[in-house]
DNA sequence: AATTTTACCGACCAACTGGTCGGTGGGTTT
DNA sequence: AAACCCACCGACCAGTTGGTCGGTAAAATT
């Protein structure tokens, strides 16, 4: 593989692992058995290596795993339950979940690298229009109560799955994701059109 | 004010405003005109000095801002937003709010410090503990119906929590903290003891 | 008054940081 | 075959890191 993406690649999984501030580049190369020269002939500086990253491989991954599987024409409340499902699912399995790859970066690089800060809250921004219009397809299409408001179900969404992710990683991964899903269903209840049960 | 404090508060201020890590000594030190010398003749360490400020500050005022407010014998639905809201009103202010410090700093060590986890579990252990008590409070009292998982309710107030506080940190903390207790609103209706509306 | 303890100073250290730069060897152009 | 480009090497640099240590002046103890 080129070693521009290997890079990349074992850039993020350290960067995700230790945090940005806590990754040498030294690290990075050692892992690869690279030198300095390969690493700033391919890339200007640390900061434009990890802009570099969040375009090539997390920008595409939140795609494919919180924004493309929610883009359906079915229930937009069972669109979203099995796309935090399965997310969940590879959080639970220790692999990268790109949603909270996002969060923790940004808590990371708040009020300290607004360059950076910008990259990533575009990339939250998207999630949260493509929630929005799920949740409005919803309505429309007669799933979701016309009352709520949209953007507010968006906004406790993203809160809840960034928290549950943290939460998670810290004990008892796996109870802690049933028993969030267990809840955010509840909460969809409350939500979702009420049809009388005859 | 004793040395001591003074360094522990500036310390959380700094580690707090730009991650652990990132935080060097010598950065404490000079907002405050001390010498290396006053430092480690109070604290064994850098770490020894983030253990004590997590003993002697962010539990303390975890225990005022998010479980002491909860342990009346009101309904505990109330309780809980009254408190939420509380906590959120001071994060617009963007004042120090500690149950999003100890979800940063979870981040922060999550995997690099074990020793330090185990300190900032134990207080999130703390709070899940108040919590649960006081959702079981609330199903007592009839506030709550019984048939819901207290465990569960808990789980998913501490994540949306610690969620929306990263979620607001990145943009419109006012106007996301309104929507998020909307939805707090609409969730806790859905788990509240259904009184037939006459 | 003599001694010990406390609180603090600041020079110093080895390890590490991001980044620079002169090189080198293989492949492609001319 | 000469000239050039590309991908990479690794010694080196200045600045920063957490931490050490010998010293000192004031306060507390004897």
């Amino acid at each position: 593989m080129a070693t521009m993406q290997r890079l990349q690649i074992t850039g993020l999984e350290l960067f995700y692992k230790n945090g940005y501030y806590n990754t040498s580049i030294d690290d990075i190369l050692k892992e690869l058995s690279l030198s300095k020269g390969a690493f700033y002939h391919h890339f200007d500086s640390k900061e434009d290596f990890f802009i570099q990253i969040i375009q090539n491989l997390i920008v595409r991954k939140m795609y494919a795993m919180l924004i493309e599987p929610i883009e359906g024409h079915e229930n937009s409340l069972d669109l979203i339950t099995n796309c935090f499902e399965n997310a969940l699912e590879t959080a639970v399995h220790n692999e990268l979940d790109f949603g909270f790859v996002l969060g923790n970066f940004i808590s990371e690089f708040n009020g300290k690298n607004p360059e950076i800060m910008k990259h990533l809250s575009d990339i939250l921004k998207i999630w949260e229009v493509n929630l929005v219009s799920a949740i409005q397809r919803g309505k429309f299409n007669g799933y979701i109560d016309r009352h709520v408001d949209s953007e507010g179900v968006a906004v406790f969404l993203m809160s809840s799955y960034l928290g549950i992710r943290t939460f998670m990683v810290e004990n008892a991964p796996s109870a802690r994701k049933y028993r969030f899903m267990s809840q955010l269903r509840q909460y969809f209840k409350s939500i979702q059109v009420k049809t009388p049960t005859v």
